[in-house]
RNA sequence: CGGGGCGUAGCGCAGUCCGGUUAGCGCACCUGCUUUGGGAGCAGGGGGUCGCGAGUUCGAAUCUCGCCACCCCGACCA
């Protein structure tokens, strides 16, 4: 019975079957009715609402606060800032009409082509604009200044080519929309969300993140300059993770948002966006999972800690269950969530299986052998290592244990970066090496041309350049030109 | 929009080439008994317009024509 359910295919042969399956068996989401769009399932959501709970408490931390904006976006909002325009303009869904009527031939519903819209609306694909067009009335004085706003929403993408987490229609995010009297002060907030950004995938997700600048190539439309963190999946591929743009004073002119100063003068606002989505949820996935499943880290988990009593009849479930009451509660009190599984239509090897590919940290078992023994069997989902530890301090030794797991997964992932990131001299180092996955160091002369260049005939585009790491100059791999210093090449999700 | 696949039970598939009993298998589901320290066993049971429409035929899941849907590879991807 129910075999299949932790029968994944295996990393190494086939990663986007493996990760294809692992999100639908460990009860993450599933594929919806609509193109392109999934179902997030309660246990995935409840990851979601976990990373969205320490993300909103680190912006409000760093002084922004939440607000909402509508859904739809009159088309004309999209026309205004020409490089926005550019990036935007295509892949959008489009409301054009506001009423259906039945069908003369009774056979359901029909668009009323007498409900066409004037102006169409376009389902937000993000809401620089939108935000722009509403801070024009709230800004009138540098008093005003500064606005630090994000808001929780759906965007609408229609993407060609979808996958679960990683790229989907409809996705789930937060974008932060800011705007600021003076330049430097505009780079400083898009610089300290980058840093937000990074803290968070470091210290919640465990994903080391390489922090840097776009190219102007892979920037934001719009934007003046994007800044990113950047992930290293397992199979070596860079995944996007979150993003901050410095937007100059691009949008304040699109929209005509000018302040007046101290000295009675109109100036345009500065401003910035930043966001991250339910993307993270796949780096989340792919970053630490292994073939028996999901691997959570602690600080994310909903459910920390799982307890599985093993009993043969109802007493011996009493019995278990009254021991087990007590370290229930002392866990909750150190802040630990906890389960206690005691349902009897599932046996215990299911539900030991069940809880491995869901990616809960540890699992507490108990049965009637240990209560004579006063012990546990622990087993750490990171390692699988199993072992037996005396019920007396269980709970500070769980709670030290979470811990450990935290930052070994973290370390994992770090190592195995660091590991299949090489540095190359040549173009024909550069073309054999990038086959083999994972982060590639190399000179590159500045220039889009020669970007594209290499993207076209390898199919790797600059990830970013870096902030951190080697600032030696050199010359281009490909062109000879000179080159202030390496960038990171990779293929990328 | 190009190139390739697929459509049969909730899910995954066999059967199609070469037409022929009542359309089959695994998982899931329901009932009962036995089980419970790593995914339970046995027995019984329910569930199908074989993607849709037309045609050929005594007879079509199977052959022919038309349509529809979905998937993969490209194009796209802030």
């Amino acid at each position: 019975m129910a075999k299949e359910l932790k029968d994944l295919t295996k990393r190494s042969d086939n990663y986007s079957q493996w990760y294809n399956e692992l999100v639908v068996k460990a009860d993450l989401a599933e594929q919806s009715a609509v193109r392109g769009c999934m179902v997030i399932k309660p246990y995935g959501y409840a990851i979601w609402e976990k990373m969205q709970h320490e993300l909103d408490r680190m912006f409000k931390e760093t002084g922004h606060q939440n607000a909402y904006f509508p859904l739809l976006i009159p088309k004309s909002f999209l026309s205004r800032e020409a490089d926005h325009v550019e990036g935007f303009a295509k892949e959008c869904a489009v409301v054009t009409h506001y009423r259906l009527k039945n069908s003369p031939d009774g056979s359901g519903v029909v668009v009323d082509p007498a409900a066409r819209l004037e102006e169409e609306l376009i389902i937000r694909p993000t809401s620089e604009t939108i935000i722009w067009n509403t801070y024009r009335n709230w800004i009138h004085s540098y008093r005003d200044l500064p606005i630090l706003i994000n808001q929780w929403a759906n965007v609408f993408r229609w993407e060609m080519r979808t996958r679960m987490f990683l790229r989907t229609a409809e996705f789930l995010w937060q974008e932060g929309h800011t705007a600021h009297a003076t330049e430097q002060e505009a780079w400083e907030e898009a610089r300290r969300m980058l840093d937000v950004y990074a803290d968070f995938a470091e210290n919640f997700m465990a994903v080391p993140v390489i922090k840097g600048v776009k190219s102007a190539n892979e920037r934001f439309a719009g934007a003046i300059e994007t800044f990113t963190i950047e992930a290293m999946m397992q199979d070596g591929k860079a995944l996007q993770s979150g993003t901050s743009h410095f937007l100059g004073q691009n949008f304040a002119k699109a929209f005509d948002v000018t302040y007046v100063n101290k000295d009675n003068k109109p100036e345009y606002v500065w401003a910035t966006s930043w966001g991250v989505s339910t993307r993270l949820m796949g780096a989340l996935i792919m970053t630490h999972s292994d073939d028996n499943g999901l691997v959570l880290p602690p600080h994310l988990a909903p459910i920390q800690v799982v307890i599985v009593p093993i009993y043969k009849n109802s007493e011996q479930l009493a019995e278990i269950s009254a021991v087990v009451e007590p370290i229930v509660k002392q866990l909750r009190a150190l802040g630990i969530s906890v389960k206690y599984d005691d349902a009897e239509n599932k046996r215990p090897g299911f539900k030991f299986a069940d809880y491995e590919v869901k990616g809960v940290p540890v699992r507490l078992a108990i049965g009637a052998r240990d209560i004579e023994n006063g012990t546990v069997e622990v087993m750490r989902r990171d390692t699988l290592e199993k072992h037996v530890a005396p019920l007396e301090g269980i709970a500070e030794y769980v709670k030290n244990l979470l811990e450990e797991i935290q930052a070994n997964i973290y370390h994992k992932a770090l190592d195995r970066r660091a590991s299949m990131t090489r540095t190359v001299e040549t173009y024909d180092e550069f073309k054999e090496e990038i086959e083999k996955g994972g982060f590639i160091l190399a000179h590159w002369d500045g220039t889009t041309e020669t970007e594209e260049k290499i993207k076209e005939e390898t199919k790797a585009t600059i990830r970013c350049i870096p902030f951190d790491g080697d600032t030696t100059p050199g010359v281009c791999m490909v062109t000879g030109k000179p080159s202030a210093r390496r960038v990171i090449f990779a293929r990328n999700y």
